[in-house]
RNA sequence: GCGCUCGUAGCUCAGUCGGAUAGAGCAACAGCCUUCUAAGCUGUGGGUCGCUGGUUCGAUUCCAGCCGGGCGCACCA
């Protein structure tokens, strides 16, 4: 297509500044939303009659002269049209498709990969470890994981991390949650001792930290004699208080992966907040060495006012400037974000994903900030992408769910998984763009009717399954099974099948682009749908010999159909089941 | 108050860096099982793309204002 475009405007002497702007600007192709406009078309005859103030029509007309000259125009496509205002509409050839069907069987790749592979880092879940998972990470762990493996299916280096914030004061305040339902246990409760250890707050609440109060008192090796004797005198020693601190977040962690492995999440790793603040040999921590390169080497993004340490984080349209090191000395949240950053940066990655819940949406700008100066600092590009993952209400027979994360009344994860079923709960988080708010109803996930496409799309890929041990049953061997001709799939049916089939690759390799997951699910879903028409149209079995071409073509087919859609689901991390 | 974000069919949502007659599912209505799985298929109805302007050959898409919903605005974590 460049060629085509570079050829016209040779031959007809157009502008040089308007082709080299346009063909900076790339060839976009689109899928045409109707056959009749083909299978590819690009409206870039339109933008480039603009610039030169010629007819689109004409324009195009000129491009397709010059495409006609190029072999490939003819081996590739049966038909280019001009349409419309001026649309160049392309027509694959019934060989082009026979070629992409022999290809799907080979067993090699059904995706291209990209040209300049990536060094991506998703970081998401990062959920703090006060409390089980609830549907709202739920959600971003299902995005995040499905995002990471689409980015690698496409040809990056792709590693997955979760952020666990363990320091601060809402670690403290977990142990001294835990602490007290453990004094409850042990008839020890008393509401002095709360507001003496809590102040006004409520602290956690919520059966799962009675769960490991109880845990703690049932474990005799678990909680050593001098502390226990601590604890049933009420003395809260700053022993005790790590010692809660510690096995509560452990024991939460715990869960946090359990629940993560069911969902079938996993990570390359995880980042402890704590070991950013611990001490090294040289006595300082990791944030308080980043913090001082930053002050000397950032050219005054990090600076010292009013006894505090600064970042110039409105250098990226922030409101003010935040603070890293307080004027008592300790460090914000913050400014261990920085240096988890600066560690990431660090560790060689070109992109940072980051995926976050929408309401930290307002951290947006001073973290945009902080990565431009660490890009600018390792001289090279480092982009940082924020994935802000809207929220989820949770519904039940179409009413509102109530959640409450004060009162510890949330749905977790796992009660979700328990109910739903892991299928159709990371299918139905993936079916609408990260950011737009999701209702999520749990009779209607449950549910196998069509408010439910998880079902729709495991049933094509079972359909073909089972069509396949039919065949083999019926003593076709497809166990080997490598058609080389399909010229017999002449229906219009088979057609907008295979045209879609085609798409595959495209629609991840433009999902990996915009880091988004949904357009994978919306595809599944529309293949499935295709696939249903085509065999509910058309036997593909028969008992004919002289049909046999015609049934090896139609399971070659089937075959390929179901490649696609188990490689699909493995990347929303849904099965692909052989029968239901 | 300031900032971000969303507003598309009765409902839940898509809509490709501005393009062709705005799509899908659900719900409603009418049909299809002696056949490879009916968890499926076929058809019908349903729209002021929040409102008003602007830019453009062309706006659901970009810009401004307004209306309505959500969220965020700490030397908190």
């Amino acid at each position: 297509m460049t060629r085509a475009i570079r050829m016209a405007g040779a031959q007809n002497s157009w502008p040089q500044d308007v082709l080299d702007r346009a063909l900076a600007r790339g060839v976009r192709l689109e899928w045409p939303k109707k056959e009749e406009f083909g299978d590819l078309s690009t409206p870039m005859a339109m933008s480039l009659a603009k610039d030169m103030g010629k007819p689109p029509r004409h324009v195009a007309g000129t491009i397709l002269e010059s495409l006609r000259q190029i072999p490939e125009t003819l081996s590739l496509f049966s038909k280019v049209d001009i349409a419309g205002p001026g649309y160049l509409n392309f027509f694959f050839s019934s060989p082009y498709f026979s070629d992409f069907l022999v290809q799907c069987l080979s067993g090699s790749a059904l995706v291209d990969r990209v040209a300049i592979p990536k060094k991506i880092n998703v970081e998401f879940v990062s959920a703090n470890p006060t409390g089980p998972l609830h549907v709202g990470h739920g959600r971003g762990a299902a995005f995040g994981d499905s995002l990471a493996r689409i980015l690698r299916e496409v040809g990056h280096d792709v590693s997955t991390e979760y952020y666990i914030n363990d320091a601060g004061n809402q670690m403290n305040m977990l142990g001294k949650s835990v602490y007290l339902a453990f004094r409850k246990l042990t008839g020890h409760e008393s509401s002095e001792e709360k507001v003496r250890l809590l102040g006004d707050t409520e602290g956690y609440r919520g059966d799962y930290i009675a769960g490991i109060a109880k845990e703690i008192l049932d474990n005799p090796r678990g909680l050593p004699e001098d502390l226990r004797e601590d604890v049933l005198a009420g003395r809260f020693t700053d022993q005790v208080q790590s010692f809660f601190t510690d096995a509560s977040q452990r024991r939460i962690m715990e869960g946090i992966r359990e629940d993560l492995d069911q969902f079938g999440v996993t990570f390359d790793r995880y980042f402890s907040e704590k070991t950013l603040h611990e001490k090294g040999t040289d006595g300082l921590s990791a944030i308080a060495r980043w913090l001082a390169r930053l002050e000397k080497e950032s050219d005054g993004a990090v600076y010292a006012s009013d006894g505090a340490l600064w970042f110039r984080t409105t250098a990226m349209a922030d409101d003010k400037d935040r603070v890293l090191r307080k004027s008592d000395g300790s460090y914000t949240y913050f400014a261990a974000d920085i240096a988890y950053h600066a560690d990431k940066v660090d560790r060689g990655y070109d992109i940072m994903v980051d995926v976050w819940g929408a309401d930290h949406h307002g951290y947006q700008a001073r973290m945009q900030a902080v990565a431009k100066v660490l890009s600018e600092r390792a001289k090279r590009q480092v982009d940082l992408k924020i994935c802000l993952i809207q929220l989820v209400s949770l519904l039940r027979d179409g009413k509102a769910v109530s959640m409450s994360t004060r009162a510890g009344e949330f749905v977790t994860l796992a009660e979700v998984l328990d109910e739903v079923g892991v299928d159709a709960t990371r299918f139905s988080y993936l079916t609408r763009s990260h950011e737009s708010a999701l209702e999520f109803d749990l009779s209607k996930a449950k549910e196998r009717s069509m408010d439910n496409p998880v079902y729709y799309v495991q049933y094509a890929h079972a359909r073909v399954k089972s069509l396949l041990a039919q065949a083999n049953s019926r003593g076709v061997e497809v166990g080997e099974f490598h058609p080389k001709d399909f010229s017999p799939l002449e229906e219009p049916a088979a057609r907008s099948l295979i045209r879609l089939m085609a798409q595959f690759s495209g629609v991840l390799h433009r999902a990996a682009e915009s880091f988004e997951v949904h357009p994978l699910t919306d595809y599944l879903t529309a293949l499935a749908g295709a696939y249903h028409h085509y065999y509910f149209h058309h036997r593909i079995l028969s008992a004919e010999d002289a049909d046999r071409p015609v049934m090896m073509a139609r399971i070659g087919l089937s075959m390929a159909v179901g490649r696609i859609l188990a490689s699909g689901l493995a990347l929303l991390g849904v099965r692909a089941p052989d029968s239901m």
